[in-house]
DNA sequence: TTGTAAGCGTTATCAT
DNA sequence: ATGATAACGCTTACAA
């Protein structure tokens, strides 16, 4: 038994208020609330007076129990290592309002049966919506018939095409990869892919396709699809390198696989990007700010895509149908050393 | 086949459950609460059958009013990349129970004012306890006194040492790396550390100082302190192999900065582990398994930290007094073939 | 064994 | 302008 604990106070309710400012809880309710032409001037400053004092913090609880809303989301994602989720939570916390609204955080690490506990909770406790981060960027089971308030996907649609979602736009990412590397005057571009069985992976180079078709160049080799790693990265640019020596740029599938790109292309004896120019996707702070030299790569936008995701929530709970079903994030390119620089 | 396909529009709720039973509200609860001795074999399993075909799932914040108990805690964090948080996030839902208890994720971005808020939604909102996740790895402002419920700090213990906290073991961590080398026949030994402000520097150097004094060992040149990123771990190195060409193995500060150690090491025409071995710290993924050759790291344990975060909270809030305030986790060195290999 | 009623903290409605 | 009262969904004495 230690009573050094800090002291359990009971919290502090809006009876409380209302007694030390000797009025009632309803008149207190309104004073705080500052509902127009309800209660007097003197009588508002003093129960404000009285509950700044008392450190009167509402029960968001009971206050749920009649808004009907209880300013509270779930974001349920599978994504363990937190690449997507955290940009995306981020971007909806700024959405919402810090404060306003607060977002529960589950992981159901691509377990079915997690995933529907979770679900269960969040039922429970009566979230207003429910945002849902894929763990790949292709579509993904519908929870949306399983719960009864709306669900926004972000970065993976769901498989359900009525299904709210917002996605990168993974197409238009690799264009605007070729698209830099032909304005800089490269003509000899390779790409280096990741799995295959990501649509990402298919849609990007589908917008390198067409950028290149369009210039009227073509493309060096086809594009070589492995895994989303540096070995992956090292072991295509050897490849590449004994077979084609007449290469002026490279696409690499994501910063892990670039930066084994880079490393076997400076091993060759090449230089960057004088050599070879080289740009990447996803531009993942990590990888990027210390390789040498600096990558250029397309950035998806994840907190943009989780601000959208908010927004979208936010105009599905006050009732207003959205202009689009799916939504699509544009990327942006950006540019640093390995396709420009010193 | 499931009967509660339809989007419920209004939430099912007791009385409904109840209503359809032909029971009073307060004997469905008794009944799917499992009152011993409270309602009839038969009313029990009446209830149950209708609760499950309405696909009835109770208000938990009506529930909170009650129990004193809301099942949830708010988790605080200015981690803005995730590196700690999310591993901490996760081992504290392994140990709280996916279901039972929901967290909120708070990003306070080390803006004060955000943290403020976020602590006053949380304290509205009535979670049960709070887990504050330190930016880095010093002791932080304490904000037990402004909350009316338990908090555990993780990973940065709280200025005031009244406060719970669970942290990593960096001394240890140094002691492990130097360990590890002696152990391999090392005895020529240099420490390329990260920006010296951090506690987590030093306690390292430390913990390395004692294990190589213990076997009569000196650490070659004194240890480098710089920043926690590859620039710095390359320029260190460079000066390293400038001026102590009898080197046979280098201790890396982060995972970061000995990326830029192997790429410096290996371009200077050593091989590693055979000419110098390398031991890093963290263990985090995406630079682990990429380098090559993949590298001997140590891990903090931040899962495991989440997860004593977690069982801290839950006996404070049980009202057991802890064994000790501040829990100490132990890391482990993780080998691979910047060590020992091929 | 079951039902009735009170109450958790708040807000909306309706008197006063 | 203020206050009494009911209600949100649930649990739990207490009464039947």
């Amino acid at each position: 038994m230690n009573e050094t604990e800090a002291p359990l106070r009971r919290r502090v309710t809006l009876r409380d208020v209302a007694a030390l400012a000797g009025v009632s809880p309803s008149t207190a309710s309104k004073a705080l609330n500052d509902r127009p032409g309800q209660v007097s001037t003197s009588t508002k400053e003093r129960v404000r007076e009285v509950a700044e004092r008392l450190g009167f913090t509402p029960n968001a609880l009971a206050q749920a129990m009649h808004s009907s809303r209880t300013g509270t989301v779930g974001l349920i994602t599978d994504d363990l290592e937190g690449r997507f989720s955290l940009p995306i939570l981020m971007g909806a916390e700024d959405a919402f309002g810090a404060g306003r609204t607060s977002v529960f955080l589950c992981d159901g690490r691509g377990d079915p049966i997690r995933e529907s506990h979770h679900l269960k909770a969040l039922v429970g406790r009566d979230v207003d919506g429910l945002i849902v981060v894929g763990a790949r960027p292709d579509a993904r089971p519908s929870v949306s018939h399983r719960v009864p308030m709306p669900v926004v996907y972000a970065y993976a649609p769901s498989e359900d095409s009525q299904d709210l979602a917002v996605v990168p736009d993974n197409t238009r990412a690799g264009e605007l990869a070729a698209e830099h590397l032909v304005a800089m005057g490269r003509t000899r571009i390779a790409h280096i892919s990741g799995d295959p069985t990501y649509s990402a992976a298919q849609n990007r180079a589908a917008g390198i396709a067409t950028v290149l078709d369009a210039h009227g160049l073509e493309q060096v080799g086809p594009t070589q699809f492995g895994a989303w790693d540096e070995p992956w990265g090292r072991a295509a640019t050897r490849n590449l390198l004994e077979h084609r020596t007449a290469v002026d740029a490279i696409i690499g599938g994501s910063d892990r696989i670039t930066r084994g790109i880079i490393e076997t292309v400076r091993a060759s004896g090449r230089e960057i990007p004088s050599d070879i120019a080289i740009v990447s996707f996803d531009n993942w702070e990590p990888l990027i700010s210390g390789s040498q030299p600096s990558l250029t790569s397309v950035d998806f936008g994840f907190k943009q895509i989780g601000r959208r995701a908010a927004h979208l929530l936010s105009a599905a709970l006050d009732g207003q149908p959205p202009a689009q079903r799916v939504e699509t994030v544009t990327p942006k390119l950006v540019i640093r050393n390995s396709s420009t620089g010193t």
